[in-house]
DNA sequence: TGTATTTTTTTTGTCGACAAGAAAATCAGA
DNA sequence: TCTGATTTTCTTGTCGACAAAAAAAATACA
């Protein structure tokens, strides 16, 4: 391990530093670049950061909060594992969401909303023609983030935010399942789905909402071996 | 302010500290001890638990994660203010999780997930002939919470546990609203959605808990002048 | 050689102290 | 008396150090 990565030995604002830690730390383990089970050393970090173990200790304690990472009382800090046994029931929330805050942006959605979420369709759409696996999973959840917020229940947007970035582990499984055939029915449902949501068709934006959170659902189900799926039937 | 209250001086073990602050601050924000908007005092914590400022710290930002409390950067920290403003945004998402999680305890549940249900079941209609609200309030909470569990989707569950905690605050408004007449009839519908988790009937745990969740809907409707409600058709 | 016990090492949890930021209080000048 | 600058105060954010807990290593003994 390079300990020449003094990362960031200039001065900082006062406050920031948890802020850096907690951002960079969250990407590091959402994109696998810390693996799961893979421990993680307050000091080395304070040493990387060129920073006390005190703010490295409060950003370490918001990702507890968050679930991402795990620690065993006066032992060891570790990235928290993907629970695989857990899978039907996360993909089973993802789809409820994604069709709830559909079907709210529809109701809820303010005109200037529209041109945010389109930005953020522009940008998943270039990610799928350049087959970024990666971009693609950022800016699908950053589109689909988008919608929730425009549907005005922050309490469902949380929620969605949280299943996303939880979630953005397990949905590399899914991406790596396409390989190198690039799935572009995607970016045609999404345009579906702003237009159903501009038409502010409550009823189109529920059926595409779920459609494609089924299509997920589906695909990870022929990566699973069995797979109960619990539908909420409407 | 009585500063003659050491709380606790006793030696601690190592790493209780945290979790004993965090639980008390938590209870005494959710049940209104302390006010919305009111300061937190770091110093005066960690007086008042004999400790030092660090774990207190800790604590705080735990809640913070939840939502509970908030802190301008620099300077005073404060318990959140209520938004009622999302209440309807709050309600819609509780009576989604009541329903969702009622549903899958009928799909899901496991024999011995009943009786835990029929005990908490049991403390709320103790806490409903007693008349006490904030007793209503916890045990209600436990009830469903308990049922959640049992459906074996920690997702929903944990969401829903939240969503029970950070309403806690609001749905004493809701209970006040019955004042000193008591709603037994809450009681009996606790013993059918009981009734049907057992029978594993999904459909009827599905409209049991819908409208058991609703209830509080119409009740606050009564309360706030207007309220938009959305609902999600099945 | 294998096992129980002691010692060392490693990592976390807690502490007291200090510095930075921002609000409140004080002061100066008209 | 009012207004703007300056000082003080109060709270938070960060630091380095130390103690406790647990694992790992070393040792003793059969």
């Amino acid at each position: 391990m390079a300990d020449s990565d003094p990362e960031q030995t200039v001065e900082r604002k006062r406050g920031s530093g948890v802020k850096l830690v907690y951002d960079l730390l969250r990407d590091e383990i959402l994109d696998l670049k810390l693996a799961p089970g893979s421990a993680i050393d307050e000091v080395a970090l304070a040493a990387r950061f060129g920073m006390s173990r005190t703010p490295i200790r409060e950003a370490l304690v918001r990702l507890v909060g968050e679930g991402l990472i795990e620690t065993l009382p006066n032992r060891s800090t570790m990235v928290s594992n993907i629970d695989f046994l857990g899978m039907h029931a996360y993909f089973d929330a993802l789809v409820l969401m994604y069709r709830v805050t559909t079907r709210l942006a529809a109701q809820n959605h303010r005109a200037d909303d529209l041109v945010e979420i389109r930005a953020h369709q522009a940008a998943f759409s270039a990610a799928v023609r350049s087959q970024d696996a990666l971009a693609m999973i950022a800016t699908n959840a950053a589109f689909h983030s988008a919608i929730a917020a425009s549907g005005r229940n922050a309490y469902y947007a949380g929620f969605f935010d949280r299943l996303l970035g939880e979630g953005r582990r397990m949905l590399r499984l899914y991406y790596q399942s396409y390989e190198d055939r690039l799935p572009p029915r995607f970016v045609d449902e999404h345009e579906e789905i702003i237009a159903a949501i501009e038409a502010r068709d409550v009823a189109a934006a529920d059926r595409l909402g779920t459609a494609h959170g089924e299509q997920i659902v589906e695909q990870i189900g022929r990566l699973l071996t069995q797979h109960e799926r619990q539908d909420i039937e409407l």
